[in-house]
Parts: C-alpha cells; structure tokens; sequence
DNA sequence: ATGGGTTTGGAACGATCGATCAACATGCAT
DNA sequence: ATGCATGTTGATCGATCGTTCCAAACCCAT
C-alpha cells in the first residue's frame, strides 16, 4: 500500500542510458538526470541508490539493447565474412541512431572510468569478454564451414573484430563521420582475406 | 624587474600532462594540479589562462613528445610493413611506459571531450590528420620501393593505421593487457599481406 | 638601503556537486 | 470515509568545483 510511484523504473533507466552515453559520467549531473527523466530526486535514489548505481545499471541497459542488436546481427547472418561485416555495420549503425557522436557507451566508460573505478572497469571486459566470444563462435562456425580458412588464429580475429566495434564508437565520438568509420570496417575485414 | 617566478612553465605543463593524461579532463581538479605541479594557483593562471586552457596546452604537449616519438620510430624504419609495426609497437610502449592504463591522451580526449568542446575536438582532429598523414607517406614510399604491394589503397590503410594507433590507446586503458595490444597489433598488420 | 613591481601561498568567492530531508500529496486497506 | 504508508517536491546540506584576491615574501633597479 502506500502511493504508487508515477513513474517506471525501466523507462527512466533507458533515458539516464542516454543521457550517460551522450555526456558521460562525469559531465552528467544529478539535476541533468532528473530533468532528463523526469524523475524526481528521491525516486531516482530509492531505484538506484546513488549516480554510480544509475550509470552501473546503465551500462546493463546498454548490454541488453544496444550489445544485443549487435551480437543477433552477428548470428542471424551465415557464418563467415558476411556475418562479421553485419556485426560491425549493425554497431555503426546502432551507435548513429543515437544523438550525433555519441559513439558506444562501453567504450566511453572504458576511457573515461576504467582505469579509477573497479566495478565500471569489470562491466567493461565482461562486454569485452562478451563480444569476443560471440565474434569467436562464429569465426569457428566460419572455419568448419569453409567460408573462412582454417589455418586463421579464430581467437586472435574475435579479439580484433571486438576491438574493431570499439574502435568504430570512438571514430564516431571523436567526429571522423561515417564515411570514415565505413572505410576502417571495410579495411578490418580484409583481415579475413 | 618584479619578483622572478620559481617555477618553469614547461616543467609544470609537462606534470600537468600527465595528471589529465591519467585522470581525464573533469576528473582532475585545480588543486590536483596545484598539488602535482607544485606551482600556485596564481602561478597557473597567469600562464595558462585557465583549466581549460591548460588542458589545451597538454595536447599541445603530448602532440609534440609522445606523437612525435611515434613519428619519428615511423620514418626512422625502412618504408615497409616493418616501419608500420615499428609504429605501433612504439605507440604501445611509449603509452606504456606511462602510469599503468593511463591510454593515449589524444584518444581519451576525442572520447571524454570531443562532441561537446570544440577547440579540444578541433586539436583531436589535427593529431588524427597528422597521424594519417604520415602513415600515408611511409605506404607510398613503400609502394613505390616494392614493400607493400601498390594495387592496396594507401590512403585507406593510412585512416586503418591512424584508428588502430587510437585503438592500441583503448585497449591499455581499458586493462586488456599489453599482450592483447601486440595481438591487435599483429592482426592488424596482417592487413598488408 | 629602499621603493616598486611581481610571485607566492592560501584564504575566500559564488556556483554547483551528490545526497538528504521534511512537508505535502496521494491512493489503498480498512 | 478515514488512516497510514508511500511517493513527490524542492529546499537544503556539507563538500568541492573553478576562479579570484590579498597580504606577505621576494628581487631588481635605483
């Protein structure tokens, strides 16, 4: 019993993930997020217990959406080459929609907390972690397949492509536009010739 | 006439470097940069104006020592595949040789600053152009001597190498490992073959 | 030796930070 | 209809932010 609360959690979460991803944790203030989700103070408290419990969970939101798309890009497509450009053209795309040089969340706070702050820097590798695997599992589908050569170090080529997805969220914050990003996806995949 | 200043003004930018280079921008106070300079507060802005333009003249700073040992390792090798891996692993020592996880300061700076202050994006895309440029000219000279095979598109490989120096930066700062940097490294380079 | 001009060291300013709190509003259980 | 538990609102907290200022320290020109 008691008053219901007038807003939902999720839908404040999802608005906090972009003000953090555009902005960044630093530069995003308490006052900026309850403007932003028109949460008022105690609510966002009572739901997230502090800002850096908000960005945490941000970074969660972040990985069940944005990550998401990303990875059933990756395996929605026959394994091989193909797979791995739609990988990566998803996450240009996907990381565009947003406000204008934004660029990837994980990858902003890997630059920007990483290295001062533990639990940040841990949601940073396990997405790492994440993405390689999955670029991983299908470079090994790939090899079986034939669509990939065999005699190709799978382990060492997901590793580059995850690193790839990060590297085109930083050309896109930075500004370099999307021509550019295209360019490097193309020149990465020919890692695979 | 007047009291002569106790401080070297290159000595104290230089320290200031460092601190941003490892704290970021919004993270690093005035004071910690009193406290790490070991210059005053008056000291400080009568030489750079102010926080901002302090940080300005880090980039400035790191443009002209650690970019420039990375240009210089570039042309000191024999145009080829050598002289790009000569590059990078530079990149990746010289940043190294820094507090650990402290990344490049260009690459935290496209990611921490770039979208919403200008003049740190506008010296960001220099360094980028820099970095391009002097790719592209070591991979033409290559060409012409016979190095790299000249059906490859120079100017492409040239944006590839430029992102991935960035890349090598993200990858230490986000606590991957000197040893995932050399895979990336070596996988890279596998671009030229 | 002394006066004038500059730097030093740190106190102080207003603004803003993350976080808390108390007064008021609201809706369910009774 | 009433009481009570919860949510809302926005003022407020102490700390810290970037910046400014002032008195004391200092050196050089005279």
């Amino acid at each position: 019993m008691g008053r219901p609360r007038e807003f939902d959690p999720a839908e404040a979460l999802d608005k906090a993930m972009h003000l953090f991803w555009s902005k960044g944790y630093f530069d995003t203030s308490i006052r900026d997020l309850v403007a932003r989700t028109g949460v008022n103070y105690y609510g966002l408290y009572d739901a997230f217990d502090s800002k850096h419990g908000l960005f945490l969970a941000a970074l969660d939101h972040y990985r069940d959406t944005v990550t998401r798309d990303i990875g059933a890009a990756l395996r929605d497509a026959e394994p091989g080459p193909d797979a791995i450009a739609a990988a990566l053209t998803t996450a240009r795309d996907r990381v565009q929609q947003e406000e204008p040089d934004s660029g990837c969340l994980m990858c902003n706070t890997a630059i920007e907390l990483a290295p001062h702050d533990a639990e940040a820097a841990g949601k940073v590798q396990t997405h790492m972690t994440m993405m390689r695997e999955a670029f991983e599992a299908v470079l090994r589908e790939a090899q079986a397949a034939g669509t990939i050569t065999a005699d190709k170090d799978a382990a060492a080529l997901a590793e580059f492509f995850a690193t790839t997805t990060y590297s085109i969220g930083l050309l896109l914050r930075a500004g370099c536009g999307e021509d550019m990003a295209d360019r490097h996806i193309r020149t990465a995949l020919s890692v695979l010739d």
